[in-house]
RNA sequence: GCGUGGAUGGCAGAGCGGUCAAUUGCAUGUGGCUGUAAACCACACGCCUUCGGGCUACGGGGGUUCGAAUCCCUCUCCACGCA
């Protein structure tokens, strides 16, 4: 079978509905890959997935490593087995913790000031410990324990995890960085693509020892880098698209440019992603973007926002095609006896009223989070199902 | 009635002669969260301000002192103990 199927190929623009096949169950895209770094999508229990309407997770390879270990999750026979994730998952391999560990995110003109340092820990030490040709040396914040990853490394440890798309290992570059930085630092992420592939073997396929375990067959991502850079990104995306990879994925956005700048990286990159490799948009995340990357011809979104804001109290509410937000934790709530979003079949709204769902914030109840997220992956949900029929409609 | 201990900003609760418009927590408000070191973070929170500062404040009143939320007297109220 094909990995990936193209459905339905727009005439506007770049938009298409397909579908990626993998051995835990196919992936109709445009989708939503709402994150479980740590082998859970936090408060929500797998079986409930298909109820919300979650075809897909992403999980952290670095978090993984850094606890239970990846050798751990093999044993169980991969995470799938092990966390009881019964539909595909996606890894990610480590690269983003460069960048997220990495304690240089110094320019931030989403926030206006471009010159503005962004506060890191004083004295502190970062963990991301060096960067190299070989890899990266991390401490990781759960126990100060070191960890190399090499994309050799993070190609075992992702095949011992078992997700059924991995991702190549890449340095996610801050934002800030200057061009020199950025084209270093982008073809040594080229250069470590070849080592993954490499590492990996033939394409589709994982060594023998995991693949008699387990059956499965694994995809790999290769990531488009390049920064704020016009001629770095499009170079970047020329050589990924080129190389032996199953699909592509458009990583080193949203971390700290405007949305103007992302649309940006975007165009840039778009005219040299293969068109029958499923394309991944890396971190990306609010209902505007997503609308605008679609047309670009990107297939999936992986994005913390749902999840996070959700524990954070913060809840989608349908504002013409994108997504307002509602904060639970406003007193206004009080007493309000309207659900959520009016119309909405998601569980909090088809049975909560907005104040029991402020009280239980207020009260710290684990429930509230629960509601929060399950509604916010739900509107998610019918947010993509939408999309999905639009495109196939003509309409975007 | 006697004795003892209390009364501090929306609440709880520090402070016990100057560095106190007053620690801290909660509450409240505002902003933020885009490949998760995030059930998190930042800021504000007496009134006024030309942002230098000014004014009114630690139950009420009076006193001591250069200076009092802090010490003394007294009144009111509360808690506990004894009658």
């Amino acid at each position: 079978m094909k990995f990936f199927e193209i459905k339905k190929q727009s005439k506007k623009s770049k938009a298409r509905v397909g579908i990626i096949h993998t051995a835990h169950g196919d992936i109709h895209t445009p989708a939503f890959v709402p994150v479980a770094t740590k082998g859970t999508l936090k408060t929500i229990p797998p079986r409930e997935f298909q109820e919300i309407g979650v075809q897909v997770a992403f999980v952290n390879t670095f978090h993984l490593v850094s606890h239970p270990g990846a050798n751990v999750i093999q044993k169980f026979g991969g995470i799938h087995a092990y966390a009881k994730l019964g539909i595909p998952l996606m890894s990610d391999s480590a690269g983003f913790q460069v960048f997220s560990l990495g304690g240089r995110k110094p320019f931030d003109s989403a926030q206006g000031d471009s010159q503005k340092r962004i506060k890191t820990h004083e004295g502190e030490e970062v963990p991301v410990k060096k960067i190299s040709e070989e890899g990266v040396l991390f401490r990781a914040p759960r126990d100060g324990k070191e960890i190399l990853f090499t994309p050799e490394l993070s190609i075992k440890y992702q095949q011992q995890i078992g997700a059924d798309l991995i991702m190549a290992f890449d340095e996610c570059i801050y934002h800030g960085a200057d061009y020199e930085y950025t084209k270093q630092a982008t073809e040594r992420t080229h250069r470590w693509l070849e080592r993954c592939i490499k590492a990996k073997g033939s394409p589709s396929t994982l060594p023998r020892q995991a693949r008699d375990r387990s059956g499965l067959q694994q995809f790999l991502y290769g990531i488009v880098q390049g920064g704020v850079f016009k001629d770095l990104r499009e170079e970047s995306a020329k050589f990924i698209g080129e190389q032996k990879v199953d699909g592509v994925a458009i990583g080193g956005v949203a971390v700290g440019e405007t949305k103007k700048e992302i649309r940006e990286q975007l165009r840039w990159v778009a005219p040299y992603l293969p068109e029958d490799k499923p394309v991944h948009l890396l971190g990306i995340g609010q209902s505007d973007d997503i609308l605008d990357a679609v047309r670009y011809g990107v297939d999936t979104f992986d994005c913390v926002e749902p999840t996070r804001l959700a524990r954070n109290g913060v809840v989608y509410t349908k504002r013409g095609r994108t997504f307002g937000r509602i904060d639970l934790n406003r007193r206004t709530y009080l007493a309000n006896k309207n659900p959520i979003q009016k119309n909405c079949g998601c569980y909090a709204c088809r049975n909560f009223s907005l104040s029991f769902i402020h009280h239980l914030f207020k009260e710290r109840e684990l429930l509230g989070h629960y509601l929060a997220t399950w509604h916010n992956l739900y509107s998610f949900a019918e947010f993509f199902r939408n999309l999905r029929e639009q495109i196939a409609a003509g309409k975007i």
